[in-house]
DNA sequence: CTTGACTCCGTAGTTGACTACGGAAGTAAC
DNA sequence: GTTACTTCCGTAGTCAACTACGGAGTCAAG
């Protein structure tokens, strides 16, 4: 540790890790960034140990974890809970496949419907439009 | 049209479209369905064409079509406006296809990072977890 | 003709992840 | 030492797309 750890203020925390201050505030109030105390009167101050945890949650969130799945991942962070991790990360990885699959099939639907209309500029119907009244993308009631 | 057209009641077409009540409520309010007409001291009909365009929200929501935007595709409904229908969907289109891209490089850092965590079942530190803290997927900045 | 389910209607609550506001106190630049 | 930004803190607002609630009126079965 360096003699200038824990030098930012909040505002050049959120520069670093290139968040909202309000959005530090928010994780802090969820219980996933721990307020440093306050020097009597003072400001408080974070350091390098803070924009990781910023990072590790932003990664996270990009990967598709919700903010409440990235607390449990924080509760593992120990790292004597491989399993446990492992668990959610294989859960996330399936929902995320689902999701591809479901959006390659609009994908192709979208474009089959693009190009229909464009073959056909001089149709009284888009059949753009009216293939919307069919209903016949992939499955009916997607739960998760 | 039969006899029996608009016959259903709200709860009836709610069955028969697969949605909540209010759901249909809640689309009227919003414009996407018309309301018919009540019946002195009565109550509402509904009939096939209510279906069909609930249809219509519903296919266009899961082809990811925001509800405003499935109000612009409704105005276009009379099918004079193929070209604005179509940039409509050529965009969406564009959409989907990186939303696509984003989740395949999502896809592919989670499914490394579970495989790392069962290839070292044993170390101390899951490397899964400690992948969340280098920040890696893809672009920093997404916006849309 | 009385139940019990359903409809109507406006308004209010939910969810997730922020984002904004307002006023007081701390801090930095000149 | 005045000015102008920041921080702090609690509370409240935003967004999208519903979902729920409460009380009054309506309809169909028995
Ligand atoms: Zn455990
Ligand atoms: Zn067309
Ligand atoms: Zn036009
Ligand atoms: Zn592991």
């Amino acid at each position: 540790m360096s003699v200038k750890a824990n030098s930012m203020t909040i505002g050049g925390l959120a520069k670093a890790a290139n968040v909202n201050v309000e959005t530090i505030r928010y994780y802090q109030r969820r219980g996933l960034l721990s307020e440093p105390k306050r020097p009597p009167g003072g400001i408080r101050r974070y350091g390098f140990a803070d924009i990781d945890r910023l990072t590790f949650v932003k990664t996270a969130q990009q990967l598709g974890f919700s903010l409440d799945e990235i607390s449990d991942l924080l509760r593992l962070e120990d790292g004597t809970h491989c399993e446990e991790a492992s668990a959610l990360a294989e859960h996330k990885l399936k929902d995320v496949r689902e999701k591809i699959e479901r959006l390659v099939k609009i994908e192709e639907a979208l474009s089959e419907m693009v190009s229909q209309c464009h073959a056909q500029p001089d149709s009284i119907a888009c059949p753009l439009i009216a293939s919307l009244h069919e209903g016949g993308i992939g499955t009916k009631g997607q739960r998760d």
